[in-house]
DNA sequence: GGCGCTCCATACGGTTGCGTATGGAGGTTT
DNA sequence: AAACCTCCATACGCAACCGTATGGAGCGCC
């Protein structure tokens, strides 16, 4: 059974490359020598380099947002606040994992379909919360997917000082413009 | 002076792949048989790959934020008119370029470095159109910055059916909270 | 204490792509 | 027409990877 662990520490090392390097970066050979072994390694437990992809994304798939949603409704409060905590949860967490992913599944459909599966589910949950605040659907879905669309661009903008809504003031701001009637 | 007339060829060739491919199918031997030459031409006109892909970037830059802009500016109209004009036209263009630029970014510098002063450029435009709508300064910023980030977003979104503000019903609703005081 | 199983090292062939060297075709200048 | 200049074709060396074949080290089992 040392199989899954193998699995399991070369598809971490390669999520790692991946949220810093990028999925061109994600090579059998570095990554070997990054866990200091060979590729005879890597081809034991894996069938080639499709296969860690495929490992990969549904290692992400698995922790992406079942995560975020249980801390949120944890929080409890009213809808109000756990819509806050979320935004806030999500708006301030790193993001280089994410904006890869996306990255990758611009040019790759294995990935592409994986990126659509958790969209789906995320923006499924704030449509939930957008309707407990009393909106009608058709508003609700309209704001999920703008408040949706600005949580992927700052993903995508990277790590960068500039153009982030870090400042609490501006998380102010927009969370106000949100939820206003 | 056809050495320019051969260097734009290969841009043009260079960006349309992108546009399609990604940055990873940019290459030049690629770009050679679409363009149904051998890379010595290529290395007659170019440095290497490096001198290609600055020439991209310098190319994008030159036309990506001047055109929209222009065209704002010519339509005329209330602060209202042409912040929906510009909205419309931006949330609407294709954008697969945009995409492929930012997910080219997100690993190598000198693409970061040109989207960062393109986006400099489109938000203090944006902030100048909330501030003509009688916003203050911080209201302006923080909606701005939301407002691109949203609109990196719908890029980085790739074009997908769903995810997108392509209905006219949410595109009233979300412009209707941007400008609501 | 040989036997087999799990895991990894080594070695090889094949592909893709970069960059260089060199020659040659076609038009231009003198 | 001969020398030239511009542009491209051909051919080569080199590096990075992928995937496969094969052997060998460690270890439990009987």
């Amino acid at each position: 059974m040392n199989t899954r662990l193998g699995q399991q520490e070369w598809t971490n090392e390669a999520l790692r490359t991946l949220a810093a390097h990028g999925i061109d970066a994600v090579r059998v050979e570095r990554l070997a020598a990054a866990l200091k072994v060979t590729k005879g390694s890597f081809y034991w437990h894996f069938a080639g380099r499709n296969a860690l992809l495929a490992a990969m994304l549904e290692a992400w798939k698995a922790r992406a947002t079942a995560d975020v949603i249980a801390q949120v409704e944890a929080s409890g409060g009213t809808p109000r606040d756990r819509m806050q905590t979320l935004l806030k949860i999500v708006f301030k967490t790193d993001g280089r994992l994410e904006q890869q992913i996306r990255a990758w599944a611009a040019n790759d459909d294995m990935a592409r379909a994986a990126q659509h599966e958790i969209d789906g589910l995320r923006t499924a949950y704030v449509q939930s919360l957008f309707v407990e605040l009393g909106f009608a659907l058709p508003e609700a879905k309209a704001r999920t997917q703008f408040a949706y669309l600005a949580l992927i661009g700052q993903y995508a903008i990277g790590p960068s000082a500039k153009g982030k809504l870090q400042s609490n003031d501006q998380f102010e701001r927009v969370f106000a413009m949100l939820i206003a009637r």
